[in-house]
DNA sequence: GTCTATACTCTGATAGAC
DNA sequence: GTCTATCAGAGTATAGAC
């Protein structure tokens, strides 16, 4: 059987696209509905294969589930990982913003699946938040007063000037039918978003 | 029987009461799980109820779900519906940002019922949004674009601005946990936010 | 008005044929 | 590797005693 293959042996192609498939579609359903809300049924047919197909490649829901989870957060957190305290400070945040926004546009299902989690109560999830995000924030936070106090950026609390980047660029994945319900046909939400929090960031951190 | 009374005969204290014990706990259990996720055991468990009585109170699960989202909207646009044009610019938006972090504050649960239900896509919304939200929205924009052009606030696009205001205020309850997860304990999230949505919102607003 | 018992469907997971 | 068949448990909802 090759479940129980060797841990080395490397997944061959078919098992390799297999898996991808299976993956992509409980990313389609987990985000919608959360972990609870989700069904292998659903998963199976947005992935056009049987439930029992699907658990032969999965030891089970939870373990889709933790798949998915594990390494979102660190993608999640690569653009903040590359503020750089050497670089001028005000190219530096306006540079994560924009990354963090790409990341909102490019993998809204991602956003949409890390906010049910957190909607949740994050149970899956809180030793990494309290662990390495907390260390990781706490560190650019540090850079971030450094540069408040040398008089490079206005006088803001990190913390929270780092929350509000995450809340307006992840709005526009999370919340995404209702931003395109109030503005209506014929906008591109990202581009306009672009725009506009390079404006909101460039004149907020006016020191 | 009881559920066959007339519809205009009132409710009875005991009645008002279990309804209201019924609807707090579906709040809670709706709020954390999304519709599929929640179950009638979790809410039935929550309220201190039976199953059976609670869909005595209820016609269905959709119905309890249904009851908790109908004036919800009206409740989350109170604030901006008190957004007035012959007011002060900078005072009648700081004032809308104060009144919608209370709302996150005292309402948390609201507001993650609410977001829950974007991030499925709206499917028992989708309506409210383009209908009542939108037409709201556009008409508070409209006064927004009015003081910009008359050179009273800066010149933002009007409704990313309302965006903004909605991402930064809500991301206090919908992501309470990873806030304070980052935070560490001996933080007042919300007073926090408040003094600094303040400082923002005062600066972004200069004309 | 509230409970126990239960009908019936859905869901996660397994067995075994091919 | 993939399928059909199936199980056990959970889920919504109803019937009927009290």
């Amino acid at each position: 059987m090759a479940k129980q293959q060797a841990a080395d042996r490397p997944l061959t192609r078919i098992q390799q696209k297999n898996r991808q498939t299976i993956l992509d579609a409980a990313l389609e359903v987990f985000s919608q509905h959360g972990f609870r809300g989700a069904t292998l049924d659903q998963i199976a047919e947005v992935a056009g294969l049987s439930k029992p197909n699907l658990l032969y490649y999965f030891p089970s829901k939870e373990a889709i589930h933790a798949e998915l989870l594990s390494g979102l957060l660190d993608t999640w957190l690569d653009p903040l990982r590359a503020l750089d305290a050497a670089g001028d400070p005000v190219a530096e945040i306006l540079a994560y913003v924009r990354r963090k926004l790409e990341l909102s546009r490019d993998f809204p299902r991602e956003s949409r699946l890390f906010a049910n989690e957190i909607l949740q109560g994050a149970p899956r999830m809180m030793e990494a938040l309290q662990g390495d995000l907390k260390a990781l924030v706490d560190e650019k936070a540090a850079i971030l007063r450094g540069w408040a106090e040398t008089g490079r950026i206005a006088d803001l609390p990190p913390h929270h000037l780092i929350f509000s980047i995450w809340a307006m660029t992840q709005h526009y994945a999370d919340f995404d039918v209702q931003v395109r319900a109030v503005l209506g046909p014929g906008h591109d939400p990202y581009a306009e978003a672009e725009d506009f929090l390079d404006l909101l960031f460039r004149k907020l951190l006016v020191p």
